[in-house]
DNA sequence: CGCCAGGTTGATTTCGCTCAAGCAATGTGG
DNA sequence: CCACATTGCTTGAGCGAAATCAACCTGGCG
């Protein structure tokens, strides 16, 4: 439940990822100092990559699984925030970049691959490249503005409505087509980080997940989700 | 209570504020063409800057006076975010930079001047410049670091909190002690603008008001506030 | 087998919203 | 200068969504 991963080797010059990712711009030579600068590690669920409030010493670059950002208050009511780091996603730029502490904790949600890359590599890598900067400067604008965008939605909608909206969100990324039309889905997080990341309690969670249940519109089964009814699901998100 | 202000003349050359922006690292040269590319308008409470989904044409620096960014969703809920524009700040450069059309709408909060600074402008300023890409790229990382609090806070803290909250930031804005300890300020807003700004509607926080009153706590009348006891009211924020 | 964590369900409470009315300050036109 | 509308703020009553508290499943796993 503990720990920094284990250590794997891994080669950024053969590495399918990197193409998708902030790094796209390096040349050969700069993909190989950045090969040389990087740590990759395989994480089981629940491990942490790093913690709210450890310093920065550089960002992780997830290669494959699935990792989540958590921010906890004192009453150890966690948060989950949506930015859960994709394949070829950069993860910790942000307080890389201000020159700050981790503000959230990572901890992978699926058995993951991710590669820590130090302070040093990522400097020189901007100084050399300036194509790096405005790619972190573009990524950050997207952040932001879904960040922004999250806040609202937060503000102004219900349970409800935003437990559909993260089923629609994850049938882009897990879904598969069935034969009737409906969309299967294996749901990459327990109920309880579902709940944290709308920032509802596991019990609302659960009555709502009920409720769309007896109105035909999924069919839940452990972590397995069937959406019946996709029209109707994205309606409701219209009004 | 419409339209975009009345043209003002104004000199970046002399201007005071530009030391405390993005701009500060201007050489006089580029000062100039700052100085040529903008157009200073006044502003009366109420009045937009510019709208949610407007194209972005360029970018505001906020000379003085208070302005706000507000989104609206279909029902005509308005949430304000928190990032009004103190003296010297930039607004709208985030959807400059990301090539998005705006995504919320500023509006003057009290009397205030600002210059719009035009595509053309700010490109050859951050082509001429690199420093300013970087200051930019700096503002960027602390508002995606605000965004992502407040996205937790709205998330976890209840009305009460995040007014106690909101009271204690006016305060070392707006902040005036007197001679008993307490603290005396000028409130910037209207309620129905703090209401929207801690994404409530205006009778629950005309009652949370009360209930702070009550307990003597704080004293309102009108726009004016008295915060009687500053340290119950940190106390609150760490439980 | 019994234990335990994660999930579901039920009963109750709490918080903030809605709807509605009243009130004070400001403005406006006769 | 006064009657009247308008606007912003407050108060009250009732409602509804989600939280809380508590019990009870269920499926691994020692």
């Amino acid at each position: 439940m503990e720990g920094s991963g284990a250590e794997i080797p891994m080669d950024c010059l053969s590495c399918h990822v990197l193409a998708h990712s902030e790094w796209d711009v390096l040349s050969k030579a700069e993909a190989r100092l950045l090969d040389r600068g990087k740590t990759c590690s395989a994480y089981a669920p629940g491990e942490t990559l790093f913690r709210e409030g450890d310093p920065c010493r550089g960002v992780y670059c997830v290669h494959d699984g699935l990792v989540g950002v958590r921010k906890t208050d004192q009453n150890g009511q966690s948060v989950l925030l949506a930015r859960f780091g994709y394949p070829g996603s950069m993860l910790g730029y942000r307080p890389f970049l201000a020159g700050e502490c981790h503000r959230g904790t990572a901890e992978a949600l699926a058995p993951s691959r991710v590669c820590f890359i130090g302070r040093d590599t990522v400097e020189e890598l901007l100084a050399r490249n300036p194509r790096v900067g405005l790619n972190f400067l573009h990524s950050m604008t997207k952040a932001l503005g879904e960040a922004e965008e999250g806040y609202f939605q937060v503000a102004t909608h219900s349970l409800r409505r935003q437990l559909v909206h993260l089923l629609l969100i994850f049938r882009s990324r897990f879904g598969v087509v069935g034969t009737d039309g409906a969309v299967r889905l294996q749901l990459p997080l327990s109920r309880q980080d579902m709940a944290a990341m709308i920032g509802v309690r596991p019990e609302s969670l659960s009555r709502t997940i009920r409720e769309l249940n007896d109105e035909g519109l999924v069919r839940f089964s452990g972590r397995t989700a069937h959406l019946l009814d996709i029209q109707a699901l994205s309606d409701e998100l219209d009004e």
